[in-house]
RNA sequence: GGGCUUGUAGCUCAGCCGGUUAGAGCGCUCGCUUCACAUGCGAGAGGUCCACGGUUCGAAUCCGUGCAAGCCCACCA
């Protein structure tokens, strides 16, 4: 045993930690029977921790810990992933930094640069990991576009395929014009917008004196316009059913038909129909076969369709436009604001545009039945248990899933097409065209949703489509953790693909938490600037710290964590309390000098030590980690520090020690691994605490009467400590002490620990006595329950001061009885309330009208002198 | 428009199945170089548990309504 540092310095053990346990192959399972396994939520591989991450992992990590003490064959996949349109975007925005653009590399070149750039930056999310303490088997680190899980994708596309559960189709899409590709329903975010309405007026073919307004959001997409609807019973325009109107701005004429979905409550009633631009149209359009005309290209330009005073223009520019000519040509009928919703790109926040194109689908809507199912038969299981409805609301009305993108970085389309016209949907690269033969294949141009691959993650990192002895033994895995927000993009999928292909749930729990957010309670953003970043967290107060304020902050109602520097740096104290706790322990060691026979402290503490294993487990179990950690830094500081550690300096019994503070470590290792290892070792424990036994508790050690005399004894000294502060007793002085005592108990603990009140207490003389000739004069007094207790004060007693304290505790105690009276006056209560609550209550109506008579009498006592 | 969550000490929160003198951390006040720790020790101050109803012998805890805050979902231009 080495004598320690006094500063507990995180940064320099947690390095040299986890470089012993990677090296040591402490993060693979081994061979025991029952399997503990998880696949990490791969984070993009290009990215860098985030507070998300952080405590996202270090759930995990606590899980996989826990279970690796218990012996289970634990395995904990790590990876990453391509993240396709984030990804894509990094890069070529650095190429813009130099002038350039994708299109200046051409496909092959461009795809070969992301990758040089994914192993220039692929390593570092994953040092950052390392970092934190991540245990998981980096023999196993995947990457949605290796070799094992592209193979997986391609199975899988070519699998739903066959069976026509994904085809390929021509629908209104969410089109990002910045990222220049379709999204899907999820991608897409939302945002308050306070936006106008424009009313315009088309006038009649039949009539140009007459005029039908129409009320839109969009004015510049009226050259896509190709009817004008109002509802079939609205009796203001039957007569206009059938005819045409006069598109604004141009020559054209559209049919004005009838149609329901026209709300004749909303503007005029009539409502301008664009297929190409908007969903709903685009129903209509079909149901009244029009024709549809996109006047918007990838990029949000207006195209030669429409005038060329408006091609080229930005969609923002041609509207204002349009606008302005309408005005002048007085088809402007009036401008209202209007508060509407802008859907906009997750990843770049552009507004999206609906946009007519030919994309793959998924056919969620069967593949979702079966995976409502699981939910609803209790197969896999939320925690907390209400996220399932966000699952059943997404899963009960999901729609087609829009799998194809048009960047690309991803996995690419498994389909070819033959000149004549074949289509070939293979996992591996046709030679030739199987019905004629030739060998001019082109393969689709557009590559997967990131999704699709991350939706296969469970399997496919355990080497599916292979029949591997990882598949069998891991899968189904053992939980999911991961926040609320990507229930819908992930989880979702996940189940539904995993019953799709493997028959069986990708896992049985899914272990949903809170996002992390800023002091304020505001969402944590790189472009707000409140981002904290996890790595400066690890780097000032180390990832323990770090890791126990995420744990302890994990509430088990899945709430939101307001994080702040403030609860690290606690946490941080934590550690450096357990690390001078360990150091306290190794120089007693040293001194070799031990009680005998356990004392009550040690009784008491073993007690209290087998519940909070109990306690600790309980809390793991269901996923309650924030009570966890309360239990632990609780049970650490208030009871073994404040009491144990103090009461045992008096004599230490070794054997107690050692169980009680290894058994902490144990505890606490999950939580926080790095000083719990280190200070295990420190300790002259064999081997590594990453595989060390989870503490079972010895119910047999749980001993109440000692804990009731413990009890006695931590309230003797908090009043006689109370005393000294309020009557400024100077710290080093010792008192005195006289108990009249009315419980035998009191008299017993008392006597017993004795020594203990001494020291804790700063007290000299300890007289016991179950009565009294008179009561002593000229001291402070205080009650316990059973007992009376006299601190003699050698000057004269400061009468107003303690006068003060008592009236105060004679004032609790008054409230405290009538409130207790009025209970026990209460018919209804005596009559109702079970036997052993009324007891209760009874009893502590003695016991307060008791402390009351005392505190009186001495009140009374004090006021005559 | 539908749904969810939250409202407890100055701040951040814990209080599960109803009976606690309503707790913790930070902050605050007072006193301490007590030989593990001033990243510490001891003692305190501070709460009509958002409001109003209801259920109950009994509610911070269950139910309803309202107010306030946040989030998610939804094709009304």
């Amino acid at each position: 045993m080495t004598e320690m540092e006094k500063v507990y310095n995180p940064s320099e053990l947690e390095k040299r930690i986890y470089a012993d346990w990677e090296q040591g192959g402490y993060f693979a399972p081994s061979g025991a029977e029952k399997a503990f396994s998880l696949v990490i939520p791969p984070p993009n591989v290009t990215g860098a921790l985030h507070m998300g991450h952080a405590l996202d992992e270090t759930l995990q990590d606590i899980l996989v810990r826990w279970h690796r003490m218990l012996g289970d064959s634990t395995l904990w996949v790590p990876g990453t992933d391509h993240a396709g349109i984030a990804t894509q975007n990094v890069v070529e925005k650095k190429l813009a930094a130099e002038g350039r653009s994708r299109h200046d590399y051409g496909r092959e070149k461009f795809i070969e640069e992301v990758w040089s750039w994914k192993k220039r930056y692929g390593d570092r999310i994953t040092g950052q990991l390392r970092l934190l303490g991540a245990s998981c088997d980096w023999s196993r680190e995947r990457f949605t576009m290796d070799d094992g899980c592209s193979r997986a994708v391609r199975e899988v596309f070519v699998g739903l395929y066959q069976k026509g559960l994904i085809f390929k189709g021509l629908r209104i899409i969410n089109w990002c014009p910045r990222c220049h590709t379709a999204l899907s329903d999820v991608e897409v975010n939302y945002r308050d917008n306070a936006g106008k309405l424009w009313h315009l007026r088309y006038p009649l073919a039949g009539d140009s004196k007459r005029f039908l307004i129409v009320a839109t959001t969009r004015p510049e997409t009226l050259f896509g316009d190709t009817a004008v609807a109002v509802h079939p019973e609205d009796e203001r325009y039957r007569d206009l059913i059938g005819q045409e109107a006069l598109l604004p701005l141009t020559d054209k004429k559209i049919p004005i038909i009838a149609d329901e979905y026209a709300d004749r409550e909303f503007g005029s009633g009539a409502v301008k129909i664009t297929p190409a631009h908007d969903a709903n149209d685009y129903e209509v359009g079909r149901r009244h076969a029009l024709p549809s005309v996109t006047v918007l290209d990838a990029s949000g330009i207006m195209n030669e369709n429409a005038p060329m005073r408006y091609k080229g223009l930005t969609r923002e520019k041609a509207r204002d436009l349009v606008i302005s000519d309408l005005e002048e040509a007085k088809l402007l009928h009036s401008i209202q604001d209007y508060q509407n919703k802008l859907s906009v790109c997750y990843r770049c926040d552009t507004v999206v545009e609906p946009r007519l194109s030919p994309q793959w689908f998924v056919d969620m809507p069967r593949l979702a039945a079966p995976a409502v199912e699981a939910v609803r038969s209790g197969k896999i299981k939320f925690y907390p248990e209400r996220w399932s409805k966000v699952y059943f609301d997404w899963m009960e009305n999901i729609r087609e899933w829009c799998i194809s993108r048009q960047i690309w970085w991803g996995h690419r389309i498994p389909v070819w097409y033959c000149e004549c016209g074949e289509i070939i949907c293979a996992k591996e690269t046709p030679a030739v065209c199987p019905k004629c033969g030739s060998d001019r294949l082109r393969q689709d141009e557009d590559v997967l949703d990131t999704w699709f691959s991350s939706a296969l993650w469970p399997f496919s990192t355990l080497g599916w489509p292979q029949k591997t002895a990882d598949l069998k033994k891991y899968y189904p895995t053992s939980a999911l953790v991961t926040g609320y927000d990507i229930i819908t993009f992930w989880v979702s999928r996940m189940i539904a693909l995993g019953l799709a292909f493997m028959k069986k749930p990708p896992f049985h729990k899914v272990v949903i938490h809170g996002l992390i957010r800023d002091e304020q309670g505001k969402k944590m953003s790189k472009s707000t600037g409140n981002a904290v970043d996890p790595v400066e967290l690890i780097r000032e107060y180390g990832a323990d710290a770090l890791r126990f304020t995420l744990a302890s902050m994990a509430s088990a109602g899945g709430q939101d964590l307001k994080l702040s520097a403030h609860k690290v740096l606690a946490s941080r104290n934590f550690m450096n309390k357990l690390w001078n706790v360990a150091r306290f322990a190794l120089l007693k060691l040293a001194d070799n000098r031990f009680a005998p026979e356990k004392s009550l402290a040690d009784e008491w503490i073993l007690s209290r030590y087998q519940q909070i294993i109990n306690k600790t487990t309980d809390a793991l179990q269901k996923f309650y980690f924030g009570e966890m950690a309360q239990g632990l830094y609780d049970f650490v500081w208030s009871e073994f520090c404040d009491w144990y550690i103090e009461m045992s300096k008096l004599g230490l019994h070794k054997e107690t020690l050692l169980a009680v503070l290894n058994g902490i470590l144990r505890l606490l290792h999950p939580l926080a691994p790095f000083i719990t290892e280190e200070l295990w070792g420190r300790l002259g424990n064999a081997g590594r605490i990453i595989n060390a036994s989870w503490p079972a508790a010895d119910i047999r050690l749980i001993n109440k009467s000692r804990e009731t005399r413990m009890a006695i004894v931590i309230e003797l000294v908090k009043a006689v400590r109370n005393i000294r502060s309020e009557m400024n007793i100077a710290p080093g002085k010792k008192a005195d002490l006289i108990v009249l005592y009315s419980k035998d108990a009191v008299n017993e603990a008392l006597t017993e620990a004795k020594t203990y009140i001494q020291q804790l207490a700063g007290v000299e003389k300890i007289d016991l006595a179950a009565r009294l000739a008179a009561k002593p004069r000229n001291s402070s007094h205080a009650v316990l329950d059973g007992a009376e207790v006299f601190v003699p004060l050698d000057n004269l007693i400061d009468l107003q001061a303690e006068i003060a304290r008592l009236e105060k505790e004679k004032q609790k105690y008054e409230d405290e009885i009538s409130w207790l009276k009025k209970k026990l006056t209460n018919k209804n209560f005596i009559e109702k309330a079970p036997p052993e609550v009324i007891d209760k209550e009874r009893e502590k109506e003695k016991n307060c009208a008791e402390k009351y008579r005392i505190v009186d009498e001495q009140l009374k006592a004090l006021k005559i002198s």
